[in-house]
DNA sequence: TATGAATGAGAATTCATTCAT
DNA sequence: GATGAATGAATTCTCATTCAT
């Protein structure tokens, strides 16, 4: 399920031509299964209430193999939460600031509704982990310091406080909307698509975070 | 045994008449200690994270009780959604247009930072039982018609479902706001106070929530 | 079966009858049954070997009061180790020379063949835990150093090191004893009676711990 | 394939003539430095606590082969006492009765303190698997009935019994020391080399083993 | 009403072993 | 012959809940 079977034969297919569809061991798949059915529960169940037996069958393989590849359920999350940085990171890098809103609502909007949530839902599921607790903190300040500087302000203006705080504010909402849509059934919230939601973030990005 | 509480009060008060602040055994009274309790953990830690057994112990009662006052621990956590929405209905119910910023932020705000956080955040810790998660859907919905009509909108007018959306944005960003202040120290917005959300509250609110 | 229900209920109505101490559904009994059926399954299987299961079971009680009472099950062992190390120096402490072998041999063989071990043997199953070896080392050391000096040697006299030696391998001798009529049926060693221990001991210790 | 080990061996040595040392693929190699392997970890941490991955790592081979060669922990396990058992024989097997102490010492202190443990040790490690109990039993009867015989006795005299209960308390003392020496640093005796310990064992030998 | 004891279900994790390459 | 992937059975521990005072 979570690992797309039809681009798997293909590849397949074309490393060994003669044996199609007959890759049943491989440790980075299974990895990445893992990786992407962690990330779901996690999302929609929040740490504690997921168990690895629910991601583990989720991904189609075997519960020890967390503890091998990930060594406990706590490095698990933190992988998780070190892949939603980085991809949140790449999205929201550098984006010049009239694309915020549509870099907001692409990541928002994504991967549909509960399919794939969001990366920024999970960066609010507490996990009790000290470890986990740090990259998380580090990547929200990493973002709404992206936030604030999109509008073209440095960090030694007089009211960089403010901005950063605005900023905050706005990452807020995107997370706010992001975990209604994952966790709540809140309609219509919970099923617009991408394209619905840039024009309201557009009105409250312009609002919160004017530039220069 | 004893099956009417209200009679047993009755008869607790005349035997402790003398001394009407000092009631040792109290059940109303160990009943809402318990649920502050439950409150402050629920939303800080999430339902699953959080035993029975810390809410007692920050309630200083026995955990018994809490199967004897709620029946169970999911009991108690409908009973704090429901708690939580009746105080929000209370705080933004009726709430004129231009009040609505203030509400939001005293909300937020209310009660510090995580010494008793804002209901908002309870409203999307998922317990994974029906019954609760229908409350929280349901205050949901109050809270977001209550914004969409604010601006002195009709549910039946063409643009309807696009007012709703927005005015759920604005409680996705209250919400998000209320989550990051009590569960992670994001600097500066888990310090800010009351008013210092007020100002950019009140441009998120004119953006996304234009009067008539 | 462990916990002798008949001499039980004697001593409850005793308890109840003038004594103070009341046991109502009785922590420290339960307590100690899970303390004797774990020095018996500790020493005649080890610490590895024994699952909390087994000890539970054999104390007739649930498996989680193990954790509850002992924190967990290497808490269990070391109270064991404790309680040996207690109990041996109850019974080795300032013996005169002369009554030296009577003490081992009680020792050995204080408890019947299988039926409650002698704590002896317990001093050599190792736990990886830190802790516990440390416990196990003092009470070994301390053991040794009583036999040293119970042929009425000093520890500053010149052969003080080639004493200790010899009464480490007095000491060695009864665990090795005590560990072959637990663990291993090894006939006819396993099933001696204190009585037939008693002449070989003296002729042991009276080879390697000569008397001033 | 290749069936015969020896066949094997020669041709290996053919084309590795030039670096006789360094085999990589040997099947009677591998099997040879998990014996030894295993020795040192089920003599220093007992058969329940040792795991196979434990011995594959120190023997620098991969786990299933232990699979491979000895069918299971247990089949290892098994190997390792009967090696001991054989070892035992050949260093005790019709030793002179003046030489007991000597032999003694030296298969106690054989190989240092902890690097390669006596087999001594390995026959108290229970596995809880019949069949080793067996032979482990074995071992340890023809070992004490070598013992008793060495003084000139026949297994026909009235008092035989006394003597092989004698003996086996000199085989106990022999066993409870080399296990306070490879379990537990209880000096002086973990630190004491053969030449330390053929006086005092001769005493105990002589005191327990009186010869005809 | 309150409390500590007790319980059973379920959680994460470890580990010997087997499979496929 | 050797290796890393995968698996299922156990094991320890936690926790909500019930029982007995």
């Amino acid at each position: 399920m979570t690992v797309n079977p039809s681009a798997r034969a293909t590849k397949k297919s074309d490393a060994t031509a003669g044996d199609p569809q007959r890759r049943r061991r491989d440790a980075t798949r299974t990895r990445q299964a893992l990786l992407d059915a962690a990330r779901r529960r996690f999302t929609s169940d929040g740490y504690a209430a997921t168990t690895v037996r629910d991601i583990a069958d989720e991904a189609g393989v075997n519960v020890a193999l967390i503890n091998r590849y990930f060594a406990s359920k706590e490095g698990l999350f933190e992988a998780c939460l070190g892949a939603a940085g980085d991809e949140l990171r790449r999205t929201t890098g550098g984006v010049p600031f009239t694309q915020i809103p549509q870099a907001i609502a692409r990541q928002i909007a994504s991967s549909g509704t509960a399919d794939l949530p969001s990366e920024l839902a999970l960066l609010l599921s507490s996990s009790g982990d000290t470890r986990a607790d740090e990259i998380r903190l580090g990547v929200l300040h990493y973002a709404s310091e992206q936030l604030a500087s999109a509008g073209g302000r440095q960090a030694d203006e007089p009211d960089s406080e403010t901005i950063l705080l605005r900023a905050q504010i706005v990452l807020a909402a995107a997370i706010g909307i992001a975990l209604l849509r994952s966790s709540t059934p809140l309609q219509p919230l919970a099923s617009t698509t991408e394209q619905d939601l840039i024009a309201p973030l557009r009105d409250l990005t312009d609002a919160l975070l004017p530039p220069r």
